[in-house]
DNA sequence: CTGGGGAGGGGGCCC
DNA sequence: CGGGCCCCCTCCCCA
């Protein structure tokens, strides 16, 4: 009886437990949920306090740019700002994206108008770059295409022609309401302003197409002509110009109307006239015919009338069909990039919302037919802050190079194809597409394994081999094994001894080329090392293999 | 020294 | 034969 009492009592301890213990788990279950929730909401509210103080920063390193730019800028060039927009992702974009305007001498680039920049409410306006030409406003009627991005970044993409002579300059302060007027539109609409037959944008058909950037006259950016949008603008990601002098007139033009329609009504095409990197891939999309992918196509059909004509202007804004000879003008905007542009969504969210969307749209998609890339992956924050670096610190050795050789042109091959950046030569169209992703940031090729993107497909390649551990390249004369050919030709110095970087104040050499460094500092203490390499860029030595080795550092 | 990414050039293949 | 396309090599640079 006692054990059966025994049992009884188990029974109803174990019951009693066991009633417990649900009542614990639901008990649990209901923290957990609660602090989620909470979770959740302190997330949210930390996001939201990140993008306004993100938003603030831009806008602070905005005003640093400019002031930058206002104080460097040389008197005898005018620098298309457009690319100011930049500034809000980095601060010290400026010097990379005045390479975008290098090209000419006699360009002048109307940028009269200043930036404003709203920062209570997060509004920054930038207006209208004039790229004209005063011959194009003698020649008679021209055309206009201008851009103005409004508040919402996926819009903006009208066109309007206008004569130019009797249009008047532009109130610039009637930017703000006409951006947020735009904003309601659909931008992608086609406009002829001027009531001249000779001025008409078409979308389909071209008798003629010209691709302008006049440069020189009084005019000034008018926001509210300026409705081109992704078209209007220089087309950064996807054009380049030929240089030299193509003899057929009948181009492809990229100013695929349904394209852009419908790209202009996808909510996932996010554009940004502001020339942000984010913002360059765009061009290439929306220059593009994305339905056929057909960007070869596209890529070799573009050419520049105006890009290097008998005044030595070169600069090309982008292209447009034109029927009747009168030579268009341009007016590229800047943008507005602001409250309205964010919509809860900050520069770099927008960015990226940017490569996405070339990531998805681009015709260079199709590469992942033959490519093991992920079109899809979007960058974070913090890879599109590395990615705007990298976009700059390139663009300005892409400038450097420029400046040194690629206008010219005097290669060995000729070099017709010059990126519209940079005026870069290049032998072909494919060589300037992939060139001019050193300036639009746009990587069309992702590891699979990572976050890691790759502007070309042979550098996701080798770097793959950091995920498969495959070294092909063996040292001969010792069991190293390296995954990079150039590592293992570096790697090989040591047993030939070969010592290639030389110190050019003493008589010292050495095999690698932080070990120069590092003598440098010490050879010359750290404040005349920095004179020194600054006397060096200025001018640089004579191409000795000695001194050639040395110059590569500075 | 090594690892590894950025970027340009050359050459082969195909149409 | 020329151009487009692709791959590879190479140099440079930074961590």
């Amino acid at each position: 009886m006692a054990h059966f009492n025994g049992m009884v009592f188990h029974t109803q301890i174990a019951s009693i437990m066991e009633v417990l213990a649900n009542a614990a788990v639901a008990e649990i279950c209901k923290l957990v949920d609660d602090d989620y929730a909470v979770f959740r909401l302190e997330i949210t509210q930390s996001q939201k306090e990140n993008r306004a103080l993100r938003r603030k920063l831009q806008l602070l390193e905005l005003k640093v740019a400019r002031e930058r730019v206002l104080s460097s800028r040389p008197s005898s060039v005018k620098i298309l700002d457009r690319y100011r927009g930049i500034a809000r992702g980095e601060g010290h974009l400026t010097g990379g994206h005045r390479s975008f305007v290098k090209l000419a001498g006699h360009n002048t680039w109307r940028d009269d108008q200043p930036i404003t920049v709203d920062e209570g409410s997060g509004t920054s306006t930038q207006h209208v770059i004039v790229i004209e030409s005063a011959d194009a406003e003698a020649a008679g009627p021209g055309v206009k295409q201008e851009r103005t991005e409004g508040e919402d970044p996926r819009h903006s993409t009208d066109i309007q022609t206008r004569a130019a002579a009797g249009v008047a300059p532009p109130v610039a302060t009637e930017e703000l309401s006409t951006a947020s007027t735009l904003q309601s539109r659909t931008r992608c609409s086609i406009k002829e302003a001027s009531g001249t037959p000779n001025a008409i944008l078409k979308s389909e058909t071209v008798t003629e197409t010209q691709r302008l950037l006049h440069t020189g006259s009084d005019h000034i950016s008018d926001p509210e002509r300026l409705e081109l949008g992704p078209l209007g603008c220089p087309a950064p990601g996807s054009e380049y110009i030929l240089h030299g002098n193509p003899s057929p007139r009948t181009v492809h033009s990229h100013l695929d109307s349904g394209d852009v329609l419908e790209t202009g009504n996808d909510p996932s095409c996010s554009y940004s006239t502001a020339m942000d990197p984010g913002n360059m891939p765009l061009g290439l999309e929306t220059q593009t015919d994305l339905s056929t992918g057909d960007w070869n196509q596209y890529s070799s059909s573009v050419y520049s009338e105006g890009c290097q004509d008998k005044k030595g202007e070169v600069i090309v804004v982008d292209e447009v069909k034109v029927e009747g000879d009168a030579p268009p003008t341009w007016n590229v905007d800047e943008t507005h990039l602001g409250e309205g542009h964010s919509q809860g969504r900050d520069f770099l969210d927008y960015r990226e919302s940017l490569e996405t969307n070339i990531a998805t749209h681009s015709p260079l998609h199709t590469l992942r037919d033959r490519e093991p890339v992920s079109m899809l992956m979007g960058p974070s924050d913090s890879h599109g802050r590395v990615l705007f670096h990298q976009v700059f610190n390139s663009n300005d050795r892409a400038r450097a190079q420029a400046q040194g050789e690629g206008a010219t042109s005097g290669s060995s091959k000729e070099k017709r194809f010059l990126c519209m950046f940079c005026s870069k030569g290049f032998s072909c169209p494919q060589k300037v597409e992939i060139h001019q992703r050193v300036h639009t940031g746009v990587k069309p090729f992702s590891c699979t394994q990572c976050h890691m993107r790759f502007a070309q497909a042979c550098n996701l390649k080798r770097h793959q081999r950091v995920h498969t551990g495959v070294k092909p390249f063996s040292c001969t004369q010792c069991h190293m094994r390296f995954s990079h050919s150039s590592s293992l030709k570096r790697h090989q110095t040591v047993h030939t001894g070969e010592k290639s970087y030389s110190c050019p104040q003493c008589e010292k050499r050495f095999s690698h080329q932080h070990q120069l460094k590092m003598h440098l500092k010490v050879h010359m203490g750290e404040r005349q090392f920095v004179c020194t390499q600054e006397v060096l860029r200025e001018e640089p030595p004579p191409d000795t293999p000695a001194e050639k080795t040395f110059h590569s550092i500075t």
